[in-house]
DNA sequence: CCCCCCCC
């Protein structure tokens, strides 16, 4: 959780806002929010918000949030006590002759949605008592008041911030090329400090485009013993620092600037995150002088609880790797660019979920030697109600590397248990598949050509179909159907209970079974469908009749037709 | 200074 004693909002950034200097940035909380009607103006149902801020010092109840943020307030990412960042500002004077003005918000990170209590309350009361005279003239006007209790005398304020500075730099301030600070230590009121860490996670370098122009940018995250922050760098810094930064390595790092980390893109503990800038320095250590000893923060979830964890959450998660699939590409239809992806399936004593990985770890992680595999903020995955996991650029990711109790614990778990991991996958595969419904791929499935026939991987059982002078041979093979070809998969079958033979539509009424040499009025659909079915070896594809594919689709063909045509998307 | 984790 977040330490709230360590946050301090912006020191009188809402009075200098109100005189109108809206240059400077600055960690607000929200202490009220409300929709308001738009009376004056005409634009069709817009609300806009009318929200009350507090920083360090004092209260304003005259913003509005540019309407542009309102999706945030509606996704609930804003509400009462939500800390923001406030980056782009704007001050608004009411054209009504009485000298009235409005703050409005135009560019925001959020910082905390559910934050606590920040202590500015009672500070901030205080002022209000000390500024009730000068408040009275004021009080009670129309939506534009401004709380003029950020008129406070200098001397209590000044002392607050002042021993607090003096305090932190006491301990922090590292004189000229001291040892670094604790990365727990990080915090904006301090110049000069350096940290040293070890580099856990690093990102690609992204492209970005948005009004304010368009440009690179990468991320990494540095750990020591203390904690862990993430850092960015855009732009020049981006191109200067990318090739230096390698993952497992140590580095101090210097010169760059502290802002409070925004939720939206940073999913660490810390509440700070550190921008480089063109100071920045960053200089590789000997892993050896690497004094602490990282410790990472994982709260591992058990996977029969993933289910019950909300769409889009990052979690930590720690399990047997039991299948690996090999890599495909995906392609973006608006990016138009092509990502490689695997799937993997993990299990640990209460159940298994499958791991989509993407990028780098999709590529590389090809280890069927039933690893542990640790993840650190892997995000949950829904599609149509089916729980799975998915790599970001977020996540980091462990393979037989960290060592935990619960590591130990899971290794003796497999290796003593000796649990049957087919016999463990098939039980997955069948509570999947009956949560799948309607949905088409990809799909656990447990296709059986033949129930009594061995399980086979396609490599094992091709081998020996060749060395029967291909002759058929029967098996049974374990995998995922990550693909359904939609075109053509749906037929008209001779309507005999026992036949399923395609008919020849002789007319719009006469449909014609070779097979019992007799023309029908009636037909009954049926499915003859390629599937793509991926297991521990290769990617195949395999033709399944209607029995098999409605097994696997979960309804009669019929039914997916009429499902079809109402659903236009599927075409 | 902020791209968002891609598919079905």
């Amino acid at each position: 959780m977040m330490n709230f004693d360590q946050i301090q909002l912006s020191d009188n950034a809402l009075t200098d806002y109100l005189k109108g200097d809206t240059r400077k940035k600055a960690l607000v909380q929200i202490t009220d929010l409300k929709a308001i009607e738009n009376r004056q103006c005409d634009e069709g149902n817009l609300v806009h918000y009318r929200i009350t801020i507090a920083d360090a010092t004092s209260t304003c109840s005259s913003c509005i949030l540019n309407t542009d943020l309102n999706h945030l307030v509606e996704s609930a990412l804003i509400k009462a006590n939500t800390l923001i960042y406030i980056k782009d500002i704007a001050l608004d004077m009411v054209d009504d002759n009485t000298n009235r003005s409005m703050l409005i918000i135009n560019d925001v990170d959020i910082v905390q949605t559910n934050s606590g209590t920040i202590d500015h309350n009672s500070r901030n009361a205080e002022l209000y008592q000390q500024s009730n005279v000068q408040m009275t003239s004021h009080v009670l006007q129309s939506l534009s008041t401004i709380n003029r209790n950020i008129v406070q005398p200098k001397s209590s304020s000044t002392n607050y911030f002042d021993a607090k500075r003096h305090n932190d730099e006491s301990i922090l301030k590292p004189s000229d090329h001291a040892m670094p600070i604790a990365i727990a230590q990080i915090n904006q009121y301090n110049n000069g400090w350096s940290i040293k860490g070890i580099v856990t996670n690093k990102s690609n370098v992204h492209h970005y485009k948005n009004s304010r122009g368009e440009g690179t940018l990468f991320s990494f995250d540095l750990q020591d013993s203390t904690g862990e922050i993430q850092i960015t760098a855009f732009n020049n810094e981006c191109s200067r620092l990318f090739s230096i930064i390698e993952i497992g390595q140590v580095y101090v790092l210097a010169n760059a600037s502290v802002k409070p980390a925004n939720q939206q893109y940073n999913k660490l503990s810390s509440i700070y995150e550190i921008i480089a800038t063109s100071q920045t320095s960053v200089s590789h250590t000997s892993i050896d002088d690497f004094i602490h000893v990282p410790i990472s923060k994982y709260n591992f979830i058990r996977l029969n609880e993933i289910a019950m964890q909300q769409s889009d959450a990052y979690l930590d998660v720690i399990g047997i790797v039991n299948l690996v699939c090999d890599p495909t590409m995906v392609t973006n239809k608006t990016h138009k660019k092509s990502y490689p992806t695997r799937i993997i399936s993990i299990l640990d004593e209460t159940g298994s979920i499958s791991v989509t990985l993407w990028q780098d770890h999709a590529r590389d992680f090809n280890d069927k030697s039933n690893p542990v595999i640790a993840f650190k903020a892997i995000k949950v995955h829904d599609f149509n109600g089916c729980r799975s996991l998915s790599t970001t650029s977020k996540t980091n990711l462990k393979i037989n590397s960290l060592d935990t109790e619960r590591t130990e614990h899971l290794k003796r778990w497999f290796h003593e248990q000796h649990p049957d991991t087919r016999k463990i996958a098939n039980s997955n595969i069948i509570q999947v598949s009956t949560q799948q419904g309607l949905n088409l791929s990809p799909n656990y499935f447990y296709f059986n050509l033949l129930f009594s026939a061995s399980i086979k991987t396609f490599t094992e059982a091709i081998i020996e179909y060749v060395s029967n002078q291909s002759k058929t041979i029967y098996f049974s093979i374990k995998g995922i159907c990550t693909e359904v070809d939609k075109h053509s998969f749906i037929y008209k079958m001779c309507p005999v209970d026992t036949c399923t033979k395609k008919v020849i539509e002789i007319s719009d009424t006469q449909y014609r079974c070779v097979k019992c040499d007799k023309t029908y009025d009636v037909f009954k659909w049926g499915y003859k469908t390629t599937i793509q079915v991926t297991d521990n070896s290769i990617t195949q594809p395999v033709i399944i009749f209607n029995k098999q594919a409605e097994a696997l689709f979960g309804i009669p063909a019929a039914e997916m037709l009429t499902h079809m045509m109402n659903v236009n998307h599927w075409y």
